[in-house]
DNA sequence: GCCCTATAGATGCAACTTGCACATATCATC
DNA sequence: GATGATATGTGCAAGTTGCATCTATAGGGC
């Protein structure tokens, strides 16, 4: 059964890697960062990103750098070189009132989102209440098959 | 600003449409209605599988019965022909053990990710206590901008 | 018979996203 | 001048998605 193998944990299953598109809940806490720590450069957030993520996968450093790409087009942020001290130059982030505002947004959504989840995980447990006991690891979250899993699984 | 006008809700702006790739998401409440209605088919389960989402985007009926065939060839579900009533034919899907099991995975993902998020949104609300009262619509949720709809915007 | 609608399931494809490998550059240390 | 840490990116194959479209059965109206 190979869609139930992780190359990643194979031994702490279940994890969350199949679950992908990861990086759309990176925006949010990069948001999140920037308007806490005033201004940050990629490297400075990679390090600081895992502590707020929704899930233990681990977050794509390219995932982040296209991501406050992509914010910053949409004027969320702006950046400029910052030169001084040593080592190779590093790209300056700073929050916009529109970043603020998505971020807000974004709050919103995940607020929705969460109680969701919450909601149907109660409803789901009270229908088959083994789901809190038969699993041996309540830390990590499960396993997801993509469709790519499935041809290679299948085919 | 053309990344934050959604085509399907104008004006009850901000929606969820542009998370996209709800269908990982379709999947455990496939599961889920599997396992408590017995047995079913995969109109029969669009009619229900707003009730449970996730967020208020519409559910793709494509990306239902692309999910259902998935989770076939994972052996999470069986299906047969049901060519008794009036009507075409329809595809009556049942649980199987395994499918059993990866909603139980479901379940622990999603209490883990429920809780993030809501450790997340106290945060971040704590930290811009504007979260709660700026949004003028608090049931739906916030929209995310693509890749694409930044190209579009930009470009 | 023919049209319309509802039911039911499925596919085609362009556009988009993602994971992984790799590229580039600066500085420190050995 | 090799190696490693810091820092920011790009290339591309493989994967996913939204939307349009297709097939097919049955019922009702004309």
């Amino acid at each position: 059964m190979p869609y139930r193998t992780c190359p990643r944990h194979r031994n702490q299953h279940p994890c969350s890697c199949a679950m992908g598109n990861l990086y759309r809940f990176v925006e949010p806490v990069l948001l999140f960062l920037l308007q806490r720590k005033g201004r940050a450069h990629g490297y400075e957030l990679a390090t600081e990103l895992h502590k707020h993520a929704f899930t233990d996968a681990e977050i794509e450093v390219s995932a982040l750098y296209r991501t406050l790409r992509q914010l910053e087009q949409n004027d969320c942020v702006t950046s400029e070189w910052d030169v001084e001290g040593s080592g190779p130059a590093r790209r300056l982030y700073k929050l916009t009132l529109r970043g603020e505002e998505h971020l807000e947004e974004w709050i919103t959504v995940l607020a929705h989102m969460s109680e969701s989840m919450s909601r149907f995980v109660k409803e789901a447990r009270f229908q088959s209440p083994a789901a809190d006991s038969k699993s041996k690891i309540t830390r990590s979250p499960g396993r997801v098959a993509s469709h790519a899993q499935v041809e290679r699984a299948t085919g």
